[in-house]
DNA sequence: TTGATATCTGAGTATATGCTCATGTAAGGA
DNA sequence: TCCTTACATGAGCATATACTCAGATATCAA
């Protein structure tokens, strides 16, 4: 990276506004989480690599679902597979993701504690 | 809060999870972020409080579009406003917001200076 | 090869999303 | 009051999303 945090943090307060394509890959990456089971399915993974029969044991959903949702993780470059035997297991490819999952984590649970009054939506 | 961060981290890596509920808030937080114009909107609002016209005038939608996205935002709880004569001044109403944003640009544009032969979709 | 298991993928469908347009409401000035 | 400006809201529409189901593909074992 040629740009240090510090400058880039100092480029956001100067105002500065971005390009289209950035704002879409902003919007892409939240997409990626901004469905309740794929947030599942990337916490699932935050314990280690899982199968896709593992993964739809924990859920509420049929194994079909969870493939179509891996595919789309993948295609965004935030979860990466190996196969073993007839099992493929995935795993997380990105640590910036478990990052924003533990901020947005700690995001909803301040609101669970003391802001269900209100937020109607939770 | 009762629970420290560092139990929270702690519970994360010992597997625990977490309520349909929490699922749900969180996927609603992302998804907040998770279009191109709020996410435009959001980032305006980390540089001051600004009023309808003045966000639709870096966009490129209707004050109409960018009334019904502060709706949303503000009934997620993102944004607050305050009345000034006849115009209406939007202000974020959430710190974690500006960090879930500025973690998502740090990780954008790791991408886009070295990741854009493995990621299509940027 | 044949069968069983695990995963992938396309089709179809119900629902959600984001926009514009038209209209409603609120505040200020002549 | 009447007009203008600023914003909010409902309707309607085109598109995107997330799921299930059925069928294709792949790997292993007998």
């Amino acid at each position: 990276m040629a740009v240090s945090v510090q400058q880039k943090k100092a480029d956001v307060r100067k105002g500065q506004v971005y390009s289209d394509r950035t704002y879409h890959a902003m919007a892409e990456t939240f997409r990626a989480l901004a469905d309740p089971t794929r947030a599942r399915i990337i916490h699932l993974l935050t314990f280690g690599e899982s199968s896709v029969n593992g993964l739809a044991d924990h859920l509420t959903v049929t194994p079909s679902a969870v493939s179509h949702q891996l595919r789309m993780l993948r295609q965004m470059g935030l979860v990466r597979f190996r196969r073993k035997g007839q099992t493929a297991l995935y795993a997380l490819d990105d640590p910036h993701v478990a990052i924003l999952f533990q901020e947005a984590y700690e995001h909803v649970s301040d609101f669970l504690q003391e802001g269900m009054k209100r937020r109607e939506w939770l």
